[in-house]
DNA sequence: CGTTGAATTGACACCGTTCAACGACAGTGG
DNA sequence: CCACTGTCGTTGAACGGTGTCAATTCAACG
């Protein structure tokens, strides 16, 4: 990875322990390329807004977004990104955003101008297919967020996030076994398990005290990671990891091989 | 939509009020080309199981099908799925399924070998952009899906449940004003939303006794068109309905309205 | 006419929301 | 240096939506 980052400073966490072996050195330089322009935010900034006319789409070099569906009484987050993400890559297919997309913290992104996604579609199929692939892995963390959301309580939905954010993370060479550091607050929690921040509040206290998971601003520390897969029945199949990478053997063997066998 | 079924009687309702109109005739005889075989099921049948690896994708010609995460306690669906729609496109970037793939009732679908969609991606990229547009449409409702689940109480869900179904049908040339006829049960219902069939069952009735609208396994009919759409907060713009792309106005809700008038 | 899956109903416990306060802490300006 | 301010985190009590358990009724169909 940090010769990877090294090559490639902007880009060089994209696909990492997913598809990214499957890349040739060309296409990630071309990939860097693409690049147009890095841009940086610092705290709450709505990056674009449902409805915008996209012209470009934004790569997340460092820092994290979240996708937000509000409205005037609500606000719900049905996705969050971390560095290496291609986050808007499909309002390039879309031309409209259906969400809102909101940086947190400290951030830093690249714009990519979608006249050039356009010549890499029409030049490079193998590239877009990943690139493709990039926007259908998104698909599949909604899908198992409803899942999750369908089936588990509060204190479930919360350490399923944590697992989630902690091997996304950990793919992309951010975060250790101990844990990771992120912005997100409780309220924020509260926005993407759809719970009242109240009761976000009683169950990130449970998860403390029982010794599972100390969830602060701006440091989650892992206690028992056993414990916390198990409470976030958290099968790490959906992130289509390469089992064998740096993921795999430090996270979870069961799983890693789970994921493996299938 | 007639004539475009007569033409295409497999792919024709594909897009159809979405990005149809920018599919050119060429366009449109070689998805239909694409169709290797067509099978039917009857009753409950699972198509593709979580892990499968894909040879071949389909697409959807007559019925319903849910996309399915279940494990050894729970059962969640997380998808559903209308004629005209390419259920398991993804399949071909992904390589492997993260969920089932069910039908329901009576249906109709046709196969795509991969090999054949390997073709249109590198020969086509208009064609291939559109296939794309087609997964991303499905992650968008995902996302619309989080949100009403985070924000909505028990008939609230149904309502949006039942609305953007009657919606989506309605698109694909499905259904009418008054409703219109699907293999769903209450325990299905209750797999969606996330919620006990026993409660299910009591919001039902309370949307019967309401008078907004009849729930019964092979007829929905619609009382209350406003009054649902305003218990399921519904705005259709996720759906990416026509006029949205090109005119850029789907993503406001009279546009949504518009076009349900015509 | 019996069988089977689906729909229905009632009682009761519990998880999570709501309302209302209070506490901890950092940044800011006097 | 301290008061002021805003954000985030914390706690308690009461209410109510939803799940669970256990039975019963209904509808379709061979």
């Amino acid at each position: 990875m940090r010769e990877e980052l090294a090559q490639f400073p902007m880009t060089g966490r994209f696909l990492a322990s997913r598809l990214r072996h499957a890349m040739t050195a060309l296409e990630k330089e071309l990939l860097e390329s693409l690049v147009d322009d890095v841009r940086e935010t610092n705290g709450y900034t709505k990056i674009l807004s449902r409805g915008d006319f996209c012209e470009y789409s934004t790569i997340l070099i460092k820092g994290f977004m979240t996708r937000v569906i509000e409205d005037e009484t609500d606000r719900s987050i049905v996705g969050l990104q971390v560095p290496g993400d291609f986050v808007d890559l499909h309002g390039f297919a879309l031309k409209r955003l259906d969400h809102d997309l909101c940086a947190l913290g400290y951030t830093q992104f690249g714009i990519v101008p979608h006249e050039r996604l356009r010549d890499v579609l029409e030049n490079e199929p193998h590239l877009a297919r990943l690139f493709w692939f990039g926007t259908l892995l998104d698909a599949s963390i909604h899908r198992e967020w409803l899942s999750k959301m369908a089936r588990l309580r509060a204190v479930g939905r919360i350490a399923h996030v944590i697992t989630e954010l902690w091997y996304r993370l950990r793919m992309v060479g951010l975060g250790n076994s101990s844990g990771f550091t992120t912005p997100f607050t409780q309220v924020d929690l509260a926005h993407i398990c759809g719970l009242s921040e109240i009761h976000v509040n009683r169950s990130v206290r449970d998860l403390r005290e029982g010794e599972v998971v100390d969830f602060r601003r701006g440091r989650i520390t892992i206690l028992n990671a056993d414990r916390l897969k198990e409470m976030a029945r958290f099968n790490p199949a959906y992130l289509y990891g390469e089992g064998g990478l740096e993921v795999g053997s430090a996270l979870n063997k069961e799983a890693g091989e789970r994921q493996m066998a299938k």
